[in-house]
DNA sequence: TTGCATCCGGTACCTGAGTACAGGCTTACC
DNA sequence: GGTAAGCCTGTACTCAGGTACCGGATGCAA
């Protein structure tokens, strides 16, 4: 019930204090009071809410992305137009799917360079035979 | 045989002309020879050189990684301590499978919030029912 | 009231892989 | 020799998600 500085809920969610102020400034927190000098106090919801941030960044929202997450949850009582959490899952759970048919062709391969034996690139490339695709592989766009 | 400028190269390779000098300044591609004027003149080897590059980024090595790479080609025949394009290559294969199970964790994750039907993160995270992992998921690091 | 831990805002920096722009020079073709 | 396209260097900026540092102010306990 009483509030807690900034160092506590830090602790307590497990990031850094700039983290905290950062997350301030990009809107995922609200504007926490303050104490007369201007330290912040926050309430106990707080942790919640950064727990919450990082179990969704680690489902692979972008922080833009929890910021909407959030947002529609507060009010989602309004309007209806904004997609619902539900929604956001399945188009992010897409992703992932793609990004893991992406990464299994990488894997694959990978495997077959390695069954090939090949050991020099730029010979490699040079020789019709070789199972490196100099050309293109599946979605050349965002292979983080 | 006549040597392509700066422009020809990068068509043909398919990347940006500054994309070209950038990989000249991290060491991925050789000073080419100039023109009286100043003007880059690269050999067809180039272009072969570019597209390994753009293989290797594809199967997930770094630019760094793919310098290594390179140089391990340019001179194998000397110091044997030097990794082998094999052992490299095994190494990545192990990363994108360790990456490929985090991915596979968190797309079950997400198809388990969806069937569980969740919808307002805050309030399923005081809910002890919610499948959304609040504390942790496989390998919070890098979570790309 | 003194001392130390903590916090404040603002700014700058980090990684990785490029991209953009400014202002000036070169090359190629007619 | 004129003109347009292309190229040169150098610097700064982009994206994402933070992290680091600074000088100064506050909070709290002895």
């Amino acid at each position: 019930m009483t509030g807690l500085r900034t160092g506590e809920v830090a602790k307590a969610a497990g990031v850094n204090i700039q983290t905290l102020r950062y997350y301030e400034r990009r809107g995922l927190l609200a504007e926490p009071d303050r104490t007369l000098g201007g330290h912040r106090v926050y309430d106990q919801q707080t942790v919640t809410v950064l727990k919450v941030i990082k179990a969704a960044q680690r489902l692979g929202f972008t922080l833009d992305e929890v910021a909407g997450l959030l947002e529609t949850a507060r009010h989602r009582h309004g309007r209806k137009n904004s997609k619902s959490l539900q929604a956001r899952a399945q188009l992010k759970l897409a992703e992932v799917e793609q990004r893991l048919a992406d990464l299994t062709v990488v894997r694959d391969t990978l495997r077959a360079a390695l069954d090939a034996g090949c050991d020099d690139l730029v010979a490699c490339a040079n020789t019709p035979c070789c199972p490196l695709p100099f050309v293109e592989l599946a979605r050349p766009e965002e292979q983080a």
